[in-house]
DNA sequence: TCTTTAATAATAGTATTACTATCATAAATA
DNA sequence: TATTTATGATAGTAATACTATTATTAAAGA
């Protein structure tokens, strides 16, 4: 099943447009590859331009600094997350239903059928989990915030809490629901591979097992009165 | 009322004992102002010496560097907030209580009656929640998890766990619900500052109203079937 | 009291990071 | 063909994240 998918991305986060150019390709598929492997602490632009095989200046055309590409990985990552939401929940009727296949979306590391897409899907989700705080955990968010850099996340939990007030429209915490929600999907992955006393499903390591503990958490929260 | 409170810290953490001279103490409490304000990526080793007066090479002779040092803050929060726990929690009897108190203290800014700690509660408390998962969410997790460096944080879920077992003794996911606790604690006070669309109670940044969300997160979750 | 030890200051220095600037050249476009 | 645009090549700066050496001082032990 071949579906076209194409974000437009807020151009705060660049200087120069990557989709562009090649060079820009290759600096969006590569910087993935890098901070996947090195973490985002230990990637640089130096070693990403070796990577690519330009230099240093090149990268600076296009990103400002190596803070903005994350934000630009990590914005990517969610449109593409709100992309499937809405795609995959499109013939779903029930709200039960609808949320129960989001979690699945939430939680799975691939969302790809196939390989279309350049960008190294897998790679990307362990940015989204493990570096995502960071876009938005430092001193210059209210500045980000204002010129629409987390717009992506705030859009994806919006919509999130929609359904939320779809299956209970008494409910009086959607978007922190939603939110909470959101983060536990990645935290508690991320718990389960490198702390596991921090999380019931560590023993065999299944998605499954996490996605079941959400369902308990969101309709516990949701049916309760 | 005045209580004792001395944390026995893991010794992986520091080269030399930052409690066991004036020094020391210096670099933690300038530490912790320095952090709040600069936030942890525009915090050097450098700007700290200069604030304290020293120079340099002797801050490197108590921390290896600044991520071991922020671990060792963090760590002493939670040790702080088990205490906390621990003390506050007990003379209550009834479970529902126990967890009413446990958010409570989870959510406020500073914890302290008097100020008689030297330590900047208020800036503690941001630190932990604007920087901490900072501490893990880097490559060296396992390593780091290894010699224990997180053990202040899993001790304080695992508290909070056996907590939820005894309000509950059939609840399946104690650790994942108290670690999500934990997290959405901070990141929905996060929010509501920063991102106020991801919270529902940003309008008024009451703390009380993050304090009834919660409740009905963990109780939700507690009481469904 | 003298000696030893320990801790810090003062100083220097290195490799890397995070940039900025300039100029030449090649490719695309008008 | 002329011009714009993107990149390469090159250089350079300020700051970061350290490590190392020596001298001085204060405290601890004999």
């Amino acid at each position: 099943m071949q579906v076209d998918f194409k974000v437009k991305m807020n151009p705060n986060l660049y200087l120069r447009d990557p989709e562009g150019t090649d060079v820009g390709k290759q600096i969006i598929n590569t910087s993935v590859k890098m901070i996947y492997e090195l973490g985002y602490e230990f990637f640089t632009f130096k070693k990403l331009a070796i990577e690519i095989g330009c230099t240093e200046a090149t990268v600076y055309r296009y990103f400002e600094n190596k803070h903005k590409l994350l934000i630009y990985l990590v914005d990517w990552y969610w449109s593409f997350i709100e992309f499937q939401v809405i795609f995959q929940l499109n013939n779903i009727v029930k709200p039960v239903d609808k949320i129960k296949k989001l979690i699945d979306i939430l939680v799975w590391e691939d969302n790809t059928e196939n390989d279309l897409y350049e960008i190294d899907q897998k790679a990307l989700f362990y940015i989204a989990m493990a570096e995502g705080s960071k876009t938005y955990l430092s001193k210059d968010v209210d500045e980000n915030n204002k010129v629409m850099l987390f717009k992506p996340y705030k859009d994806l939990c919006g919509r999130i809490a929609l359904i939320f007030k779809e299956y209970n429209n008494k409910y009086k915490y959607p978007a922190s629901l939603a939110s909470t929600l959101v983060k536990a999907a990645h935290m508690q992955y991320y718990f389960m591979h490198h702390l596991p006393r921090l999380s019931d499903c560590s023993k065999n390591k299944n998605p499954k097992d996490l996605e079941i503990f959400l369902e308990h958490l969101v309709f516990g929260s949701l049916n309760a009165k």
